[in-house]
DNA sequence: CGCCGAGTTGAACTGAATCAAGAAACGTGG
DNA sequence: CCACGTTTCTTGATTCAGTTCAACTCGGCG
């Protein structure tokens, strides 16, 4: 617990004392098979989830087909970013990828913690703008770079998640087929 | 000043006063023509600016091809976030697209206001979320959609920028070309 | 074993890009 | 108020990166 919570610090910034005791009052523990779906779409989710162990994918079903828009692992948060600050109904499915140990935050607990401690307000601020960072990467590297570009390059960022997740799914993350990232990773010559 | 001051709480939330006293301190007013240019590729920028009249482009240049990446009006954010937010040389150029006052706060002030005031730290959260959160919609706009029905679903939410923003500029947002816009807007039918 | 999901490879197809040429609209200065 | 050059937009013909469809391989696991 004491490490997660460094874990969080290091990542993010410091917190008060006052501020973790609380945290840690307001957080649960949960525990997922390989596999297992937290979050359905429509479903208005109102959990955010800190990956403690293993790893989870966010992912689109559009007209049957699974497209994947995220995926965290150990130290990292996902929720249905629609859902959960956009308050809407979840275009998105989470599921865990491996068997994990996660964190799951209401929004409730959530807005409670970030009204009463201004370093949580703030840690809050850092976690948004890092994934509006990476978002910002995502969308040049849609639009500037060729399938072959986005496999080098997410290979260069992440190279892990090669090993972690089905290549189907980083396909779809790069916006491709998974013929196309195949053809990219064997070239003819 | 109260007028704008005004518009940020509704559009973003409340402000206590002291904040708000604070925040004028801090702030400088600029007046720029159509087409000057205020942050440029390359340049670390530590500027954040608000739109109080006009509108500003944020774009890049890529091997000379000018594409548009963001567009603020009247009440909205612009800067390189890259820069202001990652600490990083900007990729963006931003421009104005007309006559415009602006408001600049650097972003030596932005981190004085956001330590010492937990509701201004809490204001740029939403701030950034929001700007999250349209990122994630253009993702899956990009993602899903084709050329024609990015071109509908930018007519269904911000119609005006057609009358403010030039054609090449909006193709470049949605990623596609003017030739292809052009195309969608006026089928052979 | 035999089956099933994951990945590879091939051939045909397609939406949008590119290249090219011209038409409209838009200042700006005489 | 008009002429002229510049920028904006349209239209057509061709090309191409990546998709789609389909068949096949491989490795694991009941």
């Amino acid at each position: 617990m004491e490490m997660i919570i460094n874990q969080i610090e290091k990542e993010y910034g410091p917190l008060s004392s006052d501020c973790k005791n609380e945290i840690i009052k307001h957080i649960h523990f949960l525990t997922f098979k390989k596999g297992e779906i937290i979050v359905r779409e429509g479903q208005y989710s109102d959990k955010i989830y800190f990956i403690v162990e293993g790893a989870a994918r966010a992912y689109y079903l559009v007209d049957g087909k699974d497209v994947s828009d995220y995926f965290a692992f150990e130290n990292e948060f996902i929720s249905s970013i629609i859902s959960f600050f956009g308050h809407q109904p979840s275009p998105h499915y989470i599921e865990l990828v491996q068997d994990s140990i996660v964190i799951e935050v209401s929004r409730k607990s959530f807005d409670t913690l970030s009204k009463r401690f201004h370093d949580f307000e703030h840690l809050i601020r850092i976690v948004v703008t890092k994934v509006m960072l990476q978002q910002q990467e995502r969308i040049s590297s849609i639009l500037f770079q060729s399938a072959e570009q986005r496999y080098k390059h997410i290979l260069s960022i992440r190279p892990d998640i090669i090993q972690r997740v089905p290549l189907k799914h980083i396909a779809s993350y790069l916006g491709m087929t998974l013929e196309t990232l195949s053809r990219v990773r064997n070239p003819k010559t």
